[in-house]
DNA sequence: TTCAACAATGAAAGCGTTGTCAACCATTAT
DNA sequence: ATAATGGTTGACAACGCTTTCATTGTTGAA
């Protein structure tokens, strides 16, 4: 059984499909007693005009694609949530593309990241989002940043987060460094010395502007920040775990730890707890982004929020203005926020 | 700029529109020098050729539709996950539709998902998936299940964890039933006598066959499962801090408790640690779902796991056929699985 | 040499909408 | 009575693609 369309409604109620398409959408006025036979055979049939026909005249689709590096990790559907609430009021509605590699394989993920800038583009997405993924590890000039300023130069794309210098693609973003030093001149303020900086990886921009917020904010207060206390190398809770055991081998140990994102201090703040070291007492902890579990932990954890749900919004306003008003975004910076909850103490 | 079409290749390659179409296609014979010639051009324009005309006449859009209640709850990404990874290899892609009410207003949560519904038919989605929501809270007959049925005549729809009792809707699940006599069996096997249940809403089928699974258990075991000790309210955080903080009022304490979800666990356990009360020594614990944070809690959270990544590649292979073999699924059940970490041990 | 088979192509008919344009009718103003 | 207004309506041309059908050469077999 086929569906129905607006001629087989159009026949039935002996008006042309015009007509119909004009009660549809009230785009010009019809009589009231043909409006109301043929709202009644939508009624009957229940008739739902196809949006694909409808989009193919129109040019726009009410799409906004999605690309981001993997949905399992709580900071992505935080700013999700956000980028929907805002968008849903204007009738948007998201295409989720998810580059996460099953095999763990970054090119893979690269090459699924390109893939999807293709079939946005393809679907006619009104405008692209994308959040974090490799193209923070890329470099000016390379095959991954030319792609995704062609894209933009197609649809407009709107990359959050994402540290791409000049190239003309407009970003909102977190100001990472401002957020590390935040959190550094928290740690200093409660009377730490010996800071040690744990996860995220050195070649990605986001990781590296958190080490200079780091490194910058020990040295405008004297301090120093040792070589082979800031470790670089992964966002997981495994990547605490290790690093922290690593820490704790070293002749001497730092009383307090600023890790490169929430996930790593819950994985810290695990080892410590194996290894019989208490939190805040005898080491301090500040994670990085305010997952919802940096305040589901025992204790809970000292972050900086990278306000992912205010940048979700503000993506989705700046998108919409793009699409609509047709004009380049301008860069838009949010202010992180340090939020201090239990992890962190004085120094004994 | 217009985006180029089949047309402007066609006309500087001096061949039909139904040439260009072959050649991107790989549908038919064409001569090696004139596919080089279009192929040229294709890339010399970087043309990309319109999905929805395509769409339109193939009746196709290889999108599936996926309703959920709150993307934010980490349960979600993970059946999304197990979905993406399924999906993604046959050629799927996704349309989030997140239901959250901003308000927690739960009549807006309920319409949205029926307008969502409505969207994902008209965009011609190929397949629709529900998880979670209100539809666990309808009775049979009730409008938001007939919607449901409805539209699921109309495209392939899939429920998972759905419990909807005949219908003539498919599903996929785990057994929540089974879950419940796992956990409840666990902890009567470490010698708990005195177990109490928290969390969920009684209303709503899961938490009931949680509850019946329970209840079942204890009674199977001889024990008394205690009125004032079934609690529900909610499957949050702060749900599981409440409750505990009540069951502590009461004149008697149970030595266990089972959580309708992992995050009322992380309540009860956040509580209890706020109230000097160690688990597992003073408190056993055990939750539901096996959420990512489940074994990042101190200590590591007894649960027992539903298995969300297999449910929804299951879902993902079901749907698929649904939509190919034009089929009705069959209903599919998931065997949970109990998994014992650190917040269960014997009563003192 | 002739016919069948096949490779290579183009014309044109959709797919289900929307919007433009012109036509029609009934009022109302002149 | 006639012209002008304005509310209603239908025909039809897009939108960009795929596919069917028919046509043209070619080539191999009879």
């Amino acid at each position: 059984m086929k569906p129905v369309t607006v001629y087989d409604i159009a026949r039935e109620a002996n008006v042309s499909v015009a007509t119909v398409s004009r009660v549809i959408n009230n785009t010009a006025p019809v009589k009231k007693s043909t409006r109301e036979k043929v709202l009644e055979l939508i009624q009957k049939y229940q008739f739902q005009p196809n949006a694909l026909a409808r989009s193919l005249f129109k040019k726009e689709t009410g799409m906004i694609g999605v690309i981001l590096p993997d949905i399992t990790n709580p900071f992505f559907p935080e700013v999700l949530a956000g980028l929907d609430q805002e968008a849903r009021s204007k009738g948007y509605t998201f295409f989720l593309c998810d580059t996460v590699s099953t095999n763990g394989n970054s090119y893979e993920q690269y090459v699924r990241e390109s893939q999807y800038l293709n079939i946005l583009i393809e679907k006619q997405a009104d405008g692209i989002i994308m959040i974090g993924g490799r193209i923070n590890l890329a470099r000016p000039g390379s095959d991954l940043v030319n792609e995704v300023v062609e894209a933009g130069k197609r649809v407009p794309l709107l990359l959050i987060n994402g540290n791409l210098p000049g190239e003309g693609l407009t970003r909102i973003y977190a100001d990472e460094r401002e957020g590390a030093e935040l959190a550094t001149q928290h740690l200093i303020d409660l009377g730490h010395r010996n800071i040690a900086f744990v996860g995220g990886f050195r070649k990605m921009s986001n990781t590296l502007q958190r080490i200079q917020g780091f490194v910058r904010t020990m040295e405008k207060n004297g301090l120093q920040a040792r070589k082979e206390w800031v470790l670089d190398g992964g966002f997981s809770v495994e990547t605490g775990k290790s690093f922290l055991n690593r820490l704790l081998d070293l002749p001497e140990r730092p009383t307090a730890i600023f890790c490169a994102n929430d996930l790593v201090a819950i994985g810290v703040m695990k080892a410590a707890n194996k290894a019989g070291l208490q939190v805040p007492q005898d080491l301090s902890l500040v994670g990085f982004d305010d997952i919802p579990y940096a305040s589901n932990s025992i204790p809970e954890l000292t972050t900086v929020s990278l306000k992912c749900y205010d940048v979700g919004r503000g993506a989705a306003e700046l998108l919409h203005q793009m699409i609509t008003k047709n004009k380049v975004g301008k860069n838009t910076k949010i202010r992180p926020e340090l939020i201090v909850r239990e992890s962190t103490a004085p120094p004994k």
